[in-house]
DNA sequence: CTGGTTGCAAACTCTTTGCAATCCT
DNA sequence: AGGATTGCAAAGAGTTTGCAACCAG
């Protein structure tokens, strides 16, 4: 956490409630959120606000911006662990995957890849019965 | 082409001129297209027919959506080969990729995968000088 | 203090729908 | 003929921005 509040004062930016509270409710989801979501979450604070606080933090790299096959964007903690994600369709649990290929893609293609997306939807086990 | 038309009457839609003119499109494009694109390609249709024809064709499986790491959603005919993309972010040009993890994910996860989006976006060979 | 930030409201953009006129079959 | 379909226009939904009041440094 320390270190997240450490990237938002290095860029300049001043460390208000709004940005405090936003970083908050990624820090402690443990999946990927919608601006709603996040709006949802944090009391007392203006969709406007949420909104240019994770533009902001997209631009410095603090959150990275995830768009699932259910065409809805969401938005998480940029970790050290570069990961994919899939979502139940049903329940809406949302697992992470291990997998990404984007070196191989890379070589295969010689492209130079700057953006990637990966996901998946589907029944999870216990909503397959 | 015959082949698509079939699917159209067989859903029991009438083969009326948007219609024509929307699957033509889509059929001669070597790349997915965005409703806006198929809009601007198809004279004399208005884009309330383009996006009714397309929600259509989508339903009745003639057409597959794609969502690229652009955030903007594309459509492209279903053809036997299912297969991915990638999109160069200088010049737009879309290229194929001869991967797809389903059936791995699928084993792994144990879920049952409905819908998967794997795209990618970076600078082509010939941007990158 | 003072420029960066917020909340509010409004402007935009994109998507979706109601309806009368028109078109396939 | 008659229901499906279209074009137009407008309603919705989601995103983005201007601005005066406010706050962190």
């Amino acid at each position: 956490m320390e270190k997240y509040l450490n990237v938002i004062k290095e860029s300049g930016a001043k460390l208000t409630n709004p940005r405090k509270k936003v970083l908050h409710n990624l820090f402690t989801a443990n999946k990927p959120l919608t601006l709603q979501e996040i709006h949802q979450n944090c009391s007392r604070v203006d969709f406007a606000s949420v909104y240019r606080t994770i533009k902001l933090f997209t631009e410095i790299n603090l959150v990275e911006e995830i768009t699932f096959a259910d065409n809805k964007t969401r938005y998480e903690l940029v970790s050290k662990l570069h990961h994919h994600h899939i979502i139940c369709s049903s329940c809406g649990e949302i697992s992470q995957l291990p997998i990404c290929l984007l070196s191989e893609i890379e070589s295969f293609t010689n492209y130079k890849i700057t953006k990637h997306i990966l996901e998946f939807m589907g029944l999870c086990p216990s909503c397959q019965n």
